[in-house]
DNA sequence: ATCCGTGATGTCACTTGATGACATCAGCGT
DNA sequence: ACGCTGATGTCATCAAGTGACATCACGGAT
């Protein structure tokens, strides 16, 4: 055994959740989240940046797949097939934990510093999409409207999903979703 | 004459952008900001409920027009017609201004918590437009889908027009990004 | 077997953001 | 002349975040 517990890590994401949940996100100190993981405040900054961070621990890996995803579409594929594949990807990643999801997603909704934090990982998928458009040939511009409108049907469809007392699957709602949005623009 | 120099608030959002221009955001504390407008850092805290707040004090005045454009549009608009009212709107507040646009969106660009600033008072007019919508009477899922198209197009354009070098309209560029969306989500 | 470097954690001190409680006082209406 | 009000100051305090340095089990090198 090492000197101290392992998972450090993974302690405080927890506690944190925890304590975020029983008494909310500003009602919440550091040092009480360290002390629940049996560690001091000054090592939950070595983890984690900074009291919000420690909710957002998967998004790098989340956003990583929907790159994935999209890079993984045939050349073929037009600028908005190509971000339907990476919406299929979130669906599959986000759609299998449904009440975790509802639970952090909860979390979040209630205060306005960790709906900041969300938004720009939101805005950092969008620009990781758009990226990974420009380097299969799409113009600038485009690969931004396209990543952006990709990001907010991926919002729409996640918060209906969430929201939603039915179970309908969240790739459907995405799905739908984004043919919506495609009937929405055709108009004249 | 009162007890104190007037206008506490301009005063405060002068020195504030004055300081974040000459050294950084985070390297300005509102005790400078304070003092530099001859007020205490607890005044300060009365005017603007945090340090970021400063930069963006118009915004509420902004989503109020866009929505009132939104809502002057005929009966008989379609959803995208009306929010392309409300893109014009932004575009004719915003584009008469370039050069404070740029300095201002210089800064925050500099800085991840003003962008994240940046990003929840955008979701705000984007919730706020899809409320709108839903006032004429359009479906749920279609005004916030809708509304974040919207957004996400008057990002786009703002950004190419702050960042390029030549002297195009905003309102122009506007009305072309949300011709390329059209495009982009017509293909199969 | 001993020594040493390393990494994870603790301890301490400090700055800054943010907030509550209370004091001050010019100007205004009565 | 009086008292109320609103804008500001003063003071105390908490919590977030950071830098500097100490500690010490472990694992490898000698």
């Amino acid at each position: 055994m090492g000197r101290w517990e392992p998972n450090a890590s993974a302690r405080l994401r927890a506690a944190a959740l925890e304590l975020y949940v029983e008494r909310g996100f500003e009602q919440t100190t550091v040092a009480e989240i360290a002390q629940r993981a049996g560690l001091t405040a000054r090592t939950f900054f070595r983890y984690f940046a900074d009291k919000r961070e420690v909710l957002f621990d998967g998004s790098a890996t989340f956003q990583q797949h929907l790159v994935s995803a999209l890079d993984s579409a045939p050349d073929s594929a037009s600028p908005m097939q190509a971000v339907s594949a990476a919406l299929d990807a979130a669906a599959a990643m986000l759609g299998e934990r449904r009440e975790f999801s509802r639970q952090r997603q909860s979390v979040i909704a209630a205060n306005a510093e960790l709906r900041e934090r969300e938004l720009i990982k939101m805005a950092s998928v969008s620009t990781a999409l758009a990226d990974a458009l420009r380097r299969r040939g799409v113009a600038d511009a485009d690969a931004r409207l396209a990543a952006e409108a990709g990001v907010g049907v991926l919002r729409v469809a996640f918060e209906r999903w969430v929201t939603h007392s039915g179970d309908r699957e969240l790739s459907q709602v995405m799905r739908e979703s984004l043919a919506q949005l495609k009937a929405l623009t055709a108009d004249r």
